[in-house]
DNA sequence: AGCAAGGTTATCATAGATGATAACTTCACA
DNA sequence: TGTGAAGTTATCATCTATGATAACCTTGCT
């Protein structure tokens, strides 16, 4: 699923789009390890091998409400040959 | 021998190299978090607080051989006043 | 039609992250 | 002195992210 796709149609749900503001942040990061694993053009297979687990484990992360601790996400991105780093910045609003 | 060649030594060394580089990440990260802290002049016991959880927890998560979930890297950074991004970078090496 | 690749969903077990409480050390200060 | 604030450590319970397996759905191809 493109990314495009993705966000198309989660923004179909009318309560999905208006917790969109509040869930940004979360759909945010959702689509980079998706976009990472675009451009790397790996498949979850493929993925899943790098990482030592299951493709349906990459399915869950990149579709279920993920909540993914630091050392999954480093590893989903070293695997698309990426490096993440938590960028950090005041918070404008809230 | 000097630091730097014992160093440099080991980085040739696979496996420490990518321990090393996993170490280097959870300190970076970990620096972050009480970076944040520290200049919203806030207290563990006080960013305990707006997380709705316990300074001992604080406490670990600073200090311990933390792998937080994105959630509550999240409220952390908000309880600071900051924001995450994650910020994706094609991996140099490896 | 059959077949395989890519992805999704369901389920279970387990490891580990988090919540909660208590006791402890330092340090600053009255 | 001692009193409180700040942080650390230990421990236990609970929640949940992850690992693993299997079945399923599309889609594209022959």
């Amino acid at each position: 699923m493109s990314l495009q796709a993705l966000k198309q149609r989660a923004l179909k749900n009318p309560d999905v789009k208006s917790e969109y503001e509040k869930l940004e942040n979360e759909f945010h990061f959702i689509d980079q390890l998706i976009g990472m694993r675009i451009k790397a053009g790996l498949t979850q297979q493929q993925v899943a091998e790098k990482m030592h687990t299951q493709k349906s484990n990459i399915s869950r992360l990149e579709r279920g409400n993920a909540n993914p601790n630091w050392s999954t996400l480093s590893k989903y991105a070293q695997a698309c040959g990426f490096e993440l780093t938590l960028t950090v910045q005041r918070s404008s609003s809230t």
